[in-house]
DNA sequence: CGTACATATGTCGAACTCGACATAGTCGTA
DNA sequence: TACGACTATGTCGAGTTCGACATATGTACG
């Protein structure tokens, strides 16, 4: 049973069959939003999958010291996937260090407290409209997939809307906070 | 410098001095929203911050094999605590399983996503109707606490806020979800 | 009087994560 | 032509996290 990165990379590579290098590169943009491993990591899970028969690899040609390996999803890590996709996660809490740091803020001088919200705020609103570009191009490119749910694109597209209502929850929060430390301010 | 663990036992121990059982138990309930560790996390820990002189411990009355210890925070660990809490944290995604599933839930049949959603907007409700009560005993318990930021009160209060905030957005975005999969069926 | 649960602290090993080190070809630019 | 950035794969060690093992008393319940 592989772990959860494992399940990650296997995700990507039932969409299509990438490198080792190009799953770096998904660990930061489509993926990035909600899983990240580092290339250290990759490598050895992708020959952990590969004995347990969930990949599989052809060497292409490439640059470097060693094989260009293009990895591929096999029937069986296709079947693995679907099995774990739809098992319960476990109800444990997220960690959220943020939430941690508000949680002792009061220990702080209140224009501090501010600064780092409105940081926070910043930050929100910048991936906000990042989303939101993504959200246009999306639709401009898959115009159809929004509305079948059994694509790989309707699927990458609720984790969109995910992260897009994530971030306006998240402003808001940060608003009604910044409010209460102006007011004290006063 | 204590760890992000440290910190979140900085931040319960700048409140009021706990055993280490003590901090156990409030690792389930108001921190154990945005964070989590288990006993054997936190002794060594707690033994890591106290050779740093970031807390003290005396020895209390109590059962078992060996002795029972009240830790409090020093001033050193007072003032590491707020210098670190105005630190923006790294911007690095938050890893949300869920996501990662969603993200494959293509491979699998509408029927058995459709349970997944269901059973994650049944578990969000439940946490969204705790948090409420909980609000609720807040307001009677600190009614003057929630416009004063510079309380140990207000910023438990806040991290509440955020709670709820969160588990309605991320109820209303199951609801979308379940929504697109309904028509799917038809 | 036995059983189970809560109080209370600790160690150990396995797994996961992350940054640093290592190697080497290609391609654009100053 | 030299320098840096990008492609590409790998190892290593330190730190974090988690479940399992270990110990022993107080208290409530049947």
């Amino acid at each position: 049973m592989p772990s959860t990165l494992g399940f990650a990379l296997l995700a990507l590579l039932a969409r299509t069959p990438r490198t080792g290098y190009e799953l770096r590169q998904a660990m930061r943009e489509p993926i990035g939003f909600f899983w990240t491993a580092s290339h250290s990591q990759i490598y050895p899970e992708l020959a952990r999958l590969e004995s347990g028969g969930f990949v599989r690899h052809r060497v292409i040609d490439g640059p470097g010291p060693r094989d260009t390996k293009r990895y591929a999803c096999t029937a069986a890590g296709r079947r693995a996937l679907a099995a774990w996709a739809i098992e319960a996660p476990e109800p444990g809490p997220e960690r959220d260090e943020l939430m941690l740091k508000v949680y002792a803020i009061w220990t702080a001088p209140p224009a501090a407290a501010r600064a780092l919200i409105e940081a926070q705020r910043a930050a929100h609103e910048a991936r906000l409209a990042r989303y939101e570009q993504l959200d246009v191009e999306f639709g401009a490119q898959h115009p159809t997939a929004i509305v079948d749910p059994s694509t790989p694109e309707f699927a990458a597209y609720a984790t969109l809307r995910c992260g897009l209502s994530y971030e306006r929850h998240r402003i808001g929060w940060c608003d009604w906070l910044l409010s209460r430390i102006e007011v004290a301010r006063r």
